[in-house]
DNA sequence: ATAGACGCTGTACCCAAGAACGGAGTCAAG
DNA sequence: CTTGACTCCGTTCTTGGGTACAGCGTCTAT
């Protein structure tokens, strides 16, 4: 029988705890050096970490996939306890900020440069090539 | 009189160089290294740098400004001799599509964090912070 | 009791695009 | 001739989010 089955199945082993989460044991040991998780402390041999674990690091994981960084996932996690929903919503309008500039940046080169390679595409090769021209002296557009 | 004023101000040392070209000498040492500019060779003491180059480290900047990495940017200032339009095309597309993807996701989230933040300011006290709740267990929104 | 799978610690490496530094050489002005 | 500003060269550091060892210790099934 495996050790997978046989324990209590109360608590997990780095390992288990990294395949439940379905991250690396390296991913779960950085998230303990950023304190993100905490280090169970056991006296002697391997440590044994809680299941409630698994749904501390699918938070992360989430929170990153909407643009969060580890230092800001940090955050919340502290406010998490503490149920402060003005301090949450500040960490959340500040990363739709930033996701709003970025919007704004990103719209701009994409009117750009479609409107370059349109360019180019119906110049004709007697003139030099709109992308390279506008690149080399930005008359105007950027 | 300074050395600045005195020279024939046909070449340039690699100082006044950064400086007309606002970026860092550390920066034209690093695009040296990329080969994205060239090294003049000048046997003794310093090398001296013709103007054209302020140019090209413009080119490389506005490029930049648009998304382009350095590799890319020196695939286009190869191209940009060539006059080879349809690879200089090939290159904007592809930012283009990057840029376009980026823009996908970053509109994904800012619908959620959005919605999160309005739910969050609507609900009252009596149930767990929607922000919180949505990213412990993504009910469906991630 | 021993093999093999896992765990622990600490360190180094990866990406991009430079920034910063240290020590030595060089150049021009006073 | 010295001072101060600059150049050259090589090396290390930065940010973010991990990955990859190396060299041990420990656990467990056989």
């Amino acid at each position: 029988m495996k050790t997978e089955e046989n324990q209590t199945s109360t608590t997990l082993t780095i390992g288990q705890l990294a395949r439940a989460a379905s991250v690396g044991v390296e991913t779960i040991r950085y998230y303990q050096r950023r304190t993100l998780l905490p280090v169970p402390q056991v006296a002697s041999g391997f440590r044994t970490y809680p299941q409630a674990l698994v749904e501390r690091i699918r938070f992360i994981k989430r929170a990153q996939e909407l643009g969060f960084t580890l230092d800001e996932i940090a955050t919340l996690l502290q406010l998490e306890d503490t149920d402060d929903r003005i301090a949450i919503r500040q960490v959340a309008a500040a990363r739709l900020l930033q996701v709003e500039g970025k919007l704004a940046d990103l719209h701009k080169m994409q009117a750009m440069l479609s409107s370059l390679i349109r360019a180019c595409e119906s110049t004709g090769k007697t003139k030099a090539c709109p992308i390279i021209h506008a690149l080399a002296d930005g008359g105007g557009m950027l």
